[in-house]
DNA sequence: GCTGCATGTATCGGCTCGATATATCGACAC
DNA sequence: GTGTCGATATATCGAGCCGATACATGCAGC
């Protein structure tokens, strides 16, 4: 029933509600910022999707101003053990998962709190996926006037080098044990606590 | 109040009717494989695009197809004066041109007939989005966790090539005349004529 | 002559974007 | 102090697009 562009939305609100509550405008902001790759999202999209994941069981409301200022109500969202589980699931695929440039960022910007052995199988999806193109690229690589040419080459050229990267970081993460403790930063500035605007 | 994606849409099926009259399901293919990094879209989508270009005066339809034939009738299109006029607009760069991956990639599918001066603008357009972006990621290289840093790292050195290559187009370009002559192939499969199925 | 696949046009529901409305807060100027 | 501006924060709406689906024909293979 979820659309893949929704799950993907899914995976990454709860991967942002994992280290501490936040609202809407705060998530969005990160994803923007922090998360980097993922497309910019507009709040008519945001939080209909933050009410949907409260109606699920994933997320709770939580307001944590005080019932005597004037302030206009934010609503702060905390991730509930169920939403836990649901971003362990999304995490590690799911049913369908996709491979394409925007769900692979946004899997590996999560992938510290991802399994080894989910890891493994993202990066090889995404090398899948990658090579599907390269070959689609190279079959018609005649194709086109001289300057579709010059694109076609330059993007081969490209994707030899990413698919040259990815192989780099499953030899790692075969060569390293489940966990790859060298590479892992618990550091991230998108998990520091937010800071909720006005103190009250 | 055209969107850019309509704009663009408008663009593409007007360079391809450039050289030879073609019903939609041609279009759609050959934009789906021809022009390449041009996202698939859907009939949903290209139907009434192509009825709006011919209410706009920039199309024509044409029947092919004889009278007395039981076939479903199949609606050719084909360019006017009008809509190789809008073409020439559209190429230029119109009002707002847009310089991400899938405008760029498109407006190049259709770089030997379009102007010289409009040919340089989109090139210097294109670099200077892509170091605007460039500077987007070095600003905040430094943030999230290792993972998230390996991508970033190669997304950087991913840019610097394209700047690269980029720079070498528009010396190209520069150095050439305002026709490029030897770098412009008229053999374009996508302009050769379609064939339409069945002969009658 | 049956089945499947490519060709070809068309529509619809649901989802998303972009714009807009509303409202509070902090900062800085005058 | 008070006026204005930008950031914070939630919410909604219209327009437009995707994905699925329906329908119909031609062609190839068996």
């Amino acid at each position: 029933m979820a659309t893949k562009r929704q799950q993907l939305l899914d995976f990454a609100v709860l991967g942002l509600l994992h280290e501490a509550p936040m609202h809407g405008y705060e998530v969005r902001k990160r994803l923007d910022l922090a998360i980097g790759p993922f497309r910019a999202l507009s709040f008519g999209t945001l939080y209909p999707a933050l009410r949907g994941l409260v109606e699920e069981g994933y997320l709770v409301e939580r307001s944590t101003d005080g019932p005597n200022t004037s302030r206009r109500p934010r609503i702060v969202y905390e991730l509930t053990e169920h939403g836990r589980a649901r971003f362990g699931e999304l995490a590690g695929g799911g049913d369908d998962a996709a491979y394409d440039d925007e769900s692979f960022a946004l899997r590996l910007a999560f992938f510290a709190r991802t399994e080894g052995t989910a890891r493994l199988r993202i990066l090889q999806g995404r090398q899948a996926r990658l090579e599907e193109r390269l070959a689609a690229i190279r079959r018609d690589a005649a194709s086109g006037d001289s300057w579709s040419r010059l694109l076609t080459r330059h993007t081969e050229e490209s994707l030899v080098r990413d698919l040259r990267w990815l192989a780099e970081l499953i030899a790692a993460e075969r060569g390293s044990s489940s966990t790859p403790g060298t590479l892992t930063d618990p550091n991230h500035p998108a998990f520091q606590p937010p800071r909720l605007g006005a103190p009250n």
